[in-house]
DNA sequence: AGCACGCCGACT
DNA sequence: GTCGGCGTGCTC
């Protein structure tokens, strides 16, 4: 006889995040997983509360005063109790409270108990009643009818067969409302609910989409993935050129495990799940599909949830946090475009969705499927030492070329008095191009908010000696600085390396390009797509949908434009400064490049036509823009993994940054270097006691955030560098601790290797 | 987080 | 003499 249940309120705080035991009146089912209402605190408050424990007894003591559970939120199991390990992990792994992390697996909407079910009322023709007899009820002695429009009405839905909505039957038959009341009130037709589950792919075209053949590569991969199905284990990563077909590997892989009665999770970043992504998997998959993302309404949101925790669904296909989809019986999680940054969360749990799904596939024996054209570093490392198995796609679908890439040296086009947006070997190409009628993709990326400094003439940048990385300028100081150290160099008049005095910090705009575009193309229509114009809500698929329909023969774009289109009129891709990217003041900066300018370029050439790619940019014989331009990974990984491991930067190393924020600067600036060197003796006191080197923290520097004020308030940051061995748990471990310890209003975040540093 | 208990200042 | 400030401590 069950008792007691443990439960976890739905505070989120420190001091309540722990289990709190509560006597369950008579005959209450309650399941672990379900969400309960109790009583709560001094003024017994109504709480909403997980149970996640069930005992028969209460040990805690005399004088503890157990209250009842006072009702069962819903009649099934928010979570499952494999959703509840993932949360233990998910907590201790990312240093979070509980409840936060199991807020992540139900829908925001669910909380608070306020949403309703949508219930449509139908009405139907009673199968057992005879129509003919029914229509003759409502005739006159000559046969014609009394109610013209009860008749027809009556005729229409009879003739159905089946329920019909009575707003679908006034479309029909415009003003007959009241007569199917009436017909309702006569008992000749038949009302009731139904509940409607609002999904966003309702109003979508059904079409069916059967199996493609594999190629020999493809067909590979798919075994593969199917044996490791057949054994629930494996995890492999899926490195596949642009245009290779990797979704069709993911559709083969999904298929057999739906049809061994299994589920699967298909995530697939937040830009990419445009309608058209979806409706690939609709028509492969059918009505057993959901689909999560942050664009939907809270009633589909919450409803899609509801149809996968209820099993109505096989396939969850969404952005990152669909990683916690209730979906029972899990075989298969496939991460497409693993490398994208989109799959860690910024905000508090700042969980990776890959380190996730990985975690999630170990807890139900499921298969893991990392795909990309450039996999992160990180992982394909992890591919060479085996913990990931490779799989390869080295050639794309139909025998298609991959297109031709050439790189404009901007400096060369600077000594030759070009000082326009667009190099004299793009200019040609968007020339032939558009006298073709055919269109034109030009991406730049002015992402981040910081300026590097380089020289026009040379392409030289002005990078810090100790760190290696671009330095930023400072207006008001008239400097350059590290983000990193924090260190500061005067910038010069002219060129250390050339001596010419073309030092410029640099910045190119959507707008500049458009305006040049014009000047140099008057009678070509444009489309430009970035913060400025994407605003509302599907203004991004608006601009995509109407540049695909040939409203334009341009589209000038930032990151948005790189990822998946599939565009077979477009035959010129132009990189306006490649540069941009690669010298943000990261180290992952030039592994960001070489991902963004393979997808790019991998716009261009998506059918017959052959595809042209120009990069522009002051800097060609950079290797993460030579090898983009060569299309050659394995080259930039071995490259890049050996600059990671020499300047000892992750995989080989991990960065913890503790940010605080304050509006006194003076309080905020001793607060974090108190911090600073208190964290610094924990860290060094924890690897001492795990019998390590002091040394394997590399560093713990105080300084200036890259951004010092934000919204009002001043900001400083503490950076932490470890090596990667194996006592960096008991180095992120003494971090957390003392970071819990000693947390004050000036203390903001903690990340672990985040993805930005401003 | 929210609420009660508790011990010091300016009001009827 | 009491109303109320928000510091401290607890929540099954």
């Amino acid at each position: 006889m069950l008792l007691f249940v443990q439960v976890m309120v739905d505070i989120a705080h420190s001091n309540v995040d722990r289990l709190f035991t509560y006597a369950l009146p008579d005959a209450l089912p309650v399941a672990v997983g379900q969400r309960v209402l109790v009583p709560f605190g001094a003024g017994n408050k109504k709480i909403e509360g997980f149970v996640l424990g069930l005992s028969e007894r209460f040990e805690g003591g005399a004088n503890i005063a157990v209250k009842p559970v006072l009702r069962v939120m819903e009649p099934y199991p928010a979570l499952s109790e494999e959703q509840i390990a993932l949360a233990k992990w998910i907590a201790a792994s990312y240093d979070c409270l509980l409840v936060e992390a199991l807020r992540l697996m139900i829908p925001v909407q669910l909380r608070g108990g306020k949403i309703k079910e949508k219930i449509e009322r139908t009405v139907y023709f009673p199968a057992e009643e005879n129509i003919e007899a029914a229509l003759a009820s409502l005739c006159k002695k000559d046969g014609a009818p009394r109610a013209p429009l009860q008749y027809e009405a009556l005729q229409l839905v009879a003739n159905c067969k089946a329920d019909m909505r009575i707003s679908d039957i006034t479309a029909f038959i415009p003003g007959s409302g009241p007569a199917v009341r009436a017909l309702i009130n006569r008992g000749l037709l038949k009302e009731r609910g139904h509940e409607v589950y609002r999904s966003p792919l309702r109003d979508m075209a059904i079409t069916r989409d059967a199996p493609k053949e594999l190629n020999a590569q493809q067909r590979l991969a798919a075994d593969a993935v199917g044996a490791a199905l057949d054994a629930h284990a494996g995890a492999f990563l899926l490195h596949g050129v642009t245009g290779s077909g990797k979704t069709e590997v993911y559709m083969h892989a999904i298929a057999k495990a739906v049809q061994e009665g299994g589920t699967a999770i298909v995530l697939v970043p937040e830009i990419a799940l445009t309608p058209q992504a979806v409706e690939r998997f609709r028509a492969r998959f059918g009505e057993r599909i959901a689909v999560l993302h942050s664009r939907l309404s809270a009633g589909e949101r919450y409803d899609e949830w509801r149809r996968i925790r209820l099993n109505k669904v096989d396939v969850v296909i969404g952005a990152r946090s669909a990683v916690f989809a209730p979906l029972s019986n899990i075989r298969l999680i496939v991460v497409d475009e693993e490398h994208e940054p989109s799959y860690r969360s910024e905000i508090t749990p700042r969980y990776s969705a890959v380190e996730v799904a990985q975690r999630r596939c170990r807890l139900n024996g499921a298969v893991l499927l990392l795909g990309s054209a450039t996999p992160g570093v990180s992982t394909y490392l992890k591919a060479q030492r085996g913990k990931l198995t490779l799989l390869r796609l080295t050639e794309r679908v139909q025998n298609l070329p991959m297109p031709k890439v050439l790189v404009a040296d901007m400096r060369a086009e600077f000594a030759a008095g070009n000082t326009s947006v667009f190099s004299a070997p793009l200019y040609d190409r968007l020339s032939a191009c558009f006298a073709a009628g055919e269109q034109a993709i030009l991406f730049l990326n002015r992402r981040g908010y910081s300026t590097f400094v380089s020289c026009r003439g040379c392409g030289y940048v002005f990078t810090c000696d100790a760190c290696d990385i671009s330095m930023t300028y400072h207006k008001q100081e008239d400097a350059l600085k590290c983000h990193y150290c924090g260190s500061v160099k005067h910038l010069p008049k002219v060129c250390p390396e050339c001596g010419k005095p073309y030092i410029k910090y640099f910045g190119i705009g959507t707008q500049q390009v458009e305006e040049q575009l014009h000047e140099h193309f008057p009678s070509v229509r444009a489309l430009r797509m970035d913060m400025d114009t994407t605003h509302g809500k599907n203004a991004h698929y608006e601009i995509l949908s109407a540049f695909e329909r040939g409203e334009a023969q341009a589209l000038i774009g930032t990151q948005m434009v790189a990822k998946g289109l599939d565009m077979p009129n477009v035959t010129v891709v132009g990189v306006i400064a490649a540069d941009a990217t690669l010298h943000i003041p990261d180290y992952r900066s030039g592994e960001r490049t070489f991902q963004l300018l393979t997808q790019v370029a991998g716009r261009a050439g998506r059918a017959q036509k052959s595809g042209q790619v120009v990069i522009q940019t002051y800097t060609p014989e950079h290797p993460a823009i030579q090898l983009a331009a060569r299309h050659d990974y394995i080259g930039f990984y071995t490259g890049e993994i050996e600059r990671r491991r020499s300047a000892l930067f992750p995989p080989y190393s991990l960065f913890v940054r503790a940010l605080f924020a304050h509006t006194d600067e003076a309080l905020l600036c001793e607060a974090a270097s108190r911090f600073a060197e208190g964290v610094e003796k924990a860290v060094q006191g924890a690897l001492s006691k795990a019998g390590a080197d002091v040394r394997e923290l590399i560093f713990c520097a105080c300084a200036r955030a890259p951004i010092k004020r934000k919204q009002g308030q001043y900001r400083y940051q503490v950076l932490l560098k470890l090596a990667r061995t194996a006592h960096a748990s008991a180095a992120m471990q003494a971090i957390y601790a003392y970071t819990n310890a000693h947390r004050s209003e000036y203390f903001a975040a903690l990340e672990v290797n985040p993805q930005d540093m401003f």
